[in-house]
Order: C-alpha cells, then structure tokens, then sequence
DNA sequence: GCAACATACATGACGCGTCATTTATTTCAC
DNA sequence: GTGAAATAAATGACGCGTCATGTATGTTGC
C-alpha cells in the first residue's frame, strides 16, 4: 500500500532513513502481508464469535490462564504474555468479568494488584472454543504451509518482534 | 455451539487424536505471529497518528485514492481493493468525510452510488505522512529482512489469502 | 516518618469494526 | 410494464482499543 515504486534496481541497501519508498517487491510483499493479516484475523474472529461466542482476544486470555497451574494470574503478568496495553487489557478483563469468563480476587501480597481467576464457565468455554479454533487456524494457516515455512516464519516474528523491542527504550524514534 | 470432533476432510487427520492440535513447533510459530502482527500493527498506527494524525486505515484509503488517475472512486471498488466489510468501509468514509479527507460526490450513471473522492487536504495529508510511515515500515520490517525473505513472505501470504479466498464461495465451510 | 516517586490497576471519552437492518435504485423474469 | 430479486450504500447498536487521567498502594532518599 505504499506510493509509487522508484524505478530503481532491485538492489535495496540503503540503510533506514536514505530510502524513502518500497521497491516493487517490497511492495507487493507489504500489500500481501497487509491483506493477509486483516482477513486473517477477521476470519479467526468471525469463526470464534459464531461457535463459541468467544473473540480472538477473549480466546488469548483464557489459554493464558489456562496454562497456569492455578489458573489465575496478575493483570501485569497477563499484560506481559500478551503484550497488550495496560489499559486495554483492564477494559478487557472488565468485560470477561461481566460476562463471566474470570473473577477477581484481591491480593493480599499487594494491596495495589489483584488476580485475575478463571471460573468455571471459562474453562468450559475455551474448552469448547479450542478444537474449532485450532481446526480453522490449521485449515487457513498451517495447512498451507511447509514444516520449513513455518519455521523460517517463526524466526522473521521473532527477529520483527526484536527490533520492535529494541525501539521501546530509545528516544530517536523519528523517521522522517 | 460446539462442534462434533468429527474429523472432516477440512480438518486435518491427527494420529490418535480427536482434536487436532498445534504442535509444539507449530504453536510457537503461531505464537510469535500473534505477538508480531500485534506490536507492529500498533506501532505502526501510533508512529501514523502522532506524526500525521492519519489512522492506519485512513492511509490505506488515501493510498488507493491516490493511485487512481482522477483521485477517485467508487466505494465499492475501494471495498474490493482493501477488502474490507462493507459497513465497515461506509462508516470509515463517513469519518473521513467529516474530517475533510474526502469527499462525496453523486454518481450520475447510477442513481445508488456515489464517488469517494479525495480533497486537497486528503491529498496532503498523505503526502506528509508518507514518508515518515514508510520509514517506519522499513526500519521494522524490511530492514530485518533478506530480499528472499521478502520474496518467499510474500508468496505464503498470498497463498494462505487464496485459502481464505478459497473458503469464501463454500458452504461446507463449517455447520458439520 | 515523610515527601517524592514508582507501580498496579481502573475509568471516561472517543474513534473504530461488526452485525443486523434499512433505503434507494437497478436488473431481470414473465 | 410489473413484481421479485439483486446491488450500492447508509445507519444504529454495541463491543473493542487507545489516550489521558485518576486512585490507591508500595518504595526510596533523606
């Protein structure tokens, strides 16, 4: 999705603020990714809503806390595995906790924290949620993919994922 | 609605078990793109609206509008270019009309229509922000990448889009 | 022991995205 | 032509996510 392509060579080494545009293939690459991801995501969502009335990141909770002995976490604990905003994880479990999904239970360590406790109703929903969820995230994704393929896209999360850790603490961010 | 574990041709056939579950290489792999897509996907929109005040959806309809000779179009072709719903698409116009980005416009040839079109201020808008929204693309994503990283990215992205392509027209998509 | 600061979490406002529904127009069978 | 169905687009309701801010508790320097 991004502006037109210089007509330039193939050859990309210009390092970071030289090059302003995408090359063609980085391109058609970055437009592929882009398109991929939404429809990915709106397919997982839109599977999880109608069978189990569960979304993508209500699913990511509780597998969460699932994969805790005790099933119960502190909220910064969860913000951490999940890597999502303070504020946006604390309006989530606000909701779950309408609805039923977990409870709250205060901590007696800390008197700022509290836990977050899966009940009943939400291992029993993830429980229900996950073969359907797993079937549609292999039929889409892995089904499609080389055991070589998935591995190399591990590595390029995982590489992606370091260079935006790596940003978080400087303060040249700028870009333009 | 939970679903038989019935293992249908869509499903992939698990050796001794009911529910096909991720493997361990598998489970990491989908982990890390969970995590990837999620950061980058923020970072990308935070760097947008501090520097430009542009969402990253604003900047994907400025795009298309741009790389169209008279700087408009149909919402319905915008809707097959992002390939996003189609409610989704009107309400996002509806917030950028208010905004001055764009524009309405009626649509002689058919009396159901209407043109998007882009405004000076549209128009500006992404030309301001694009460079710096590029950098930030590059310095996260393809500045971590090999060009034949790049080049096979792009063709799993785009084969799983055909999966999901795929699935649309089908009506054994679920329902057992 | 107390001010200054840091940490854990919640909340209100507001823009975003989906579903379901609605309106207006076009197309097509007959 | 007329009615049925398809198509283009808008809208209301409601849950989600971010920003800015608030509140309570913990920690640290002095």
């Amino acid at each position: 999705m991004e502006r037109p392509s210089r007509p330039g060579p193939s050859e990309r080494a210009v390092p970071g603020h030289d090059a302003p545009w995408l090359d063609a293939d980085e391109q058609r690459a970055w437009r592929a990714y882009l398109r991929m991801q939404g429809r990915l995501a709106a397919t997982l969502n839109r599977q999880l809503q109608i069978e189990s009335g569960l979304s993508l990141a209500d699913y990511e909770v509780l597998v969460h806390l699932t994969d805790t002995p005790e099933a119960r976490l502190r909220p910064y604990e969860l913000q951490w595995a999940l890597q999502w905003e303070q504020s946006r994880l604390s309006h989530h479990l606000t909701r779950m906790r309408r609805r039923g999904l977990v409870e709250r239970e205060e901590c007696s360590d800390d008197g700022r924290g509290a836990f977050v406790v899966l009940t009943e109703k939400g291992r029993q929903a993830i429980t229900a949620a996950a073969p359907g969820h797993v079937g549609v995230v292999r039929r889409f994704f892995f089904d499609g993919l080389s055991r070589e393929e998935v591995a190399l896209l591990e590595r390029l999360a995982t590489r992606i994922l370091g260079r935006l850790d790596d940003a978080d603490g400087e303060p040249g961010d700028d870009a333009g």
